[in-house]
DNA sequence: ACCTGAACACCGTTCAAGT
DNA sequence: ACCTGAACACCGTTCAAGT
């Protein structure tokens, strides 16, 4: 209204941009987040924003560098390297449930800047330093991000699985649109997926076979 | 060049438009795919598309449909369910190496037509034909699932993963951008990731850790 | 019945101009 | 140094018009 409190309006930072950017996606969906809409939240014109971002997928990889920093590296939380996986397991999971666009984020685009290796590299470097050799630990970390991000998918936005036809799409049809196609699907849906604990048997699973078929577990890393 | 052989133009159905998209996805990759585009690469202008397919939702979707049909059923085709899980799986990976945009179908849309359910549909009623309860069969199916799309997620494209660099993205910097920055993924990078071999590593450990967890396994569906 | 041109409301991005 | 308007090359989609 008043052009005279130019002060409530911030100085328009790459920080305040990433902000915006990550809770317009979160509550619109990431195909809503469009550069000129994203201005438009922060009360400037599209133009501007390339002042401090260089393109639009400079911005997603700050937007999911910045929620893969939410996961953080467990070093030392658990006591073996099985705990230490099943931490970050939990954790990345629990950043999905806490940022909608997530998981999204994670699987449209490669992680091929630095920052995004980061919570690669300390994930793998958690492991390495609990005993298990190179191929050992790229097993382990492979087998449990993949069950993850898989589960990860299948429970946000009804990609895949079974979910309850959830997420960021509306209701495909509200009339049952045939009524017994697939009538098993309909069965186990209404029979409810038990979240929580349908991810932890699976990751449980996963660990307690890796603990049998990598030999180098070490109670603790020295040093 | 001449107006007279009308005839090698084909008279575009929705299935000649489904197969040039489908080669023009997998050769281009997803994001090639424009109405425009593939308009122009049967010869014809982007408009004429909506005669036959009523959106660019449901080309992908009937992309993805049809891609899924590659995963066969697998009706008792194994011995057991864990058979049967083991080959859907494997049929699943053989799919997205035949087409390098399956995965990115996947996991870019909702299952929400019963066409598009159909596979799934089916892969249910073989685990719960193969002595498997609701829960147990929800459980199997959704942890498999989980599994093979993340792991196939990490090999296709490099998403997430530790895989070189790889798939539809360029090269980020031929001249290394930051040497040491995250020394041990370049260390595993270099070590290689077997393919076929991690992945079956991590399936069979899921599906023997299934196999001790659910006891409802029949050696033969009667029936 | 099927194809088309023009048009609409959006995109990301560039660039010369403003302050 | 930072913001802006106009413009460019693209999108998906509608609609009235052609055959």
């Amino acid at each position: 209204m008043s052009e005279v409190r130019t002060d409530t309006r911030r100085p328009l930072s790459r920080d305040a941009i990433l902000n915006a950017a990550l809770t317009l996606a979160d509550e619109q969906g990431l195909e809503a987040l469009s550069m000129r809409r994203l201005a438009a939240q922060l009360g400037v014109e599209a133009m501007s924003l390339y002042n401090h971002i260089p393109s639009k997928a400079a911005l997603l990889a700050g937007l999911l560098a910045r929620t893969l920093m939410g996961i953080g590296t467990a070093h030392g939380e658990g006591r073996d390297w099985s705990d230490e996986l099943r931490t970050i397991a939990l954790a990345t999971r629990a950043v999905a449930q806490r940022h909608p666009c997530f998981v999204q984020l994670l699987t449209s685009q490669q992680l091929h800047t630095d920052e995004m290796l980061l919570p690669v590299e300390a994930t793998l470097r958690s492991l390495h330093a609990a005993g298990l050799d190179l191929e050992q630990t790229a097993q382990a970390y492979q087998t449990i991000v993949g069950y993850v991000v898989g589960f990860l998918l299948q429970e946000r936005s009804g990609v895949i699985g079974i979910s309850c036809c959830g997420g960021a799409g509306d209701p495909p049809d509200p009339t049952l649109p045939t009524p017994n196609s697939v009538p098993l699907i309909r069965r186990v849906q209404e029979d409810g997926t038990a979240g929580d604990r349908s991810f932890e048997f699976g990751l449980d699973l996963l660990i307690a076979g890796l603990s049998t078929r990598l030999p180098g577990a070490r109670p603790r890393a020295v040093g």
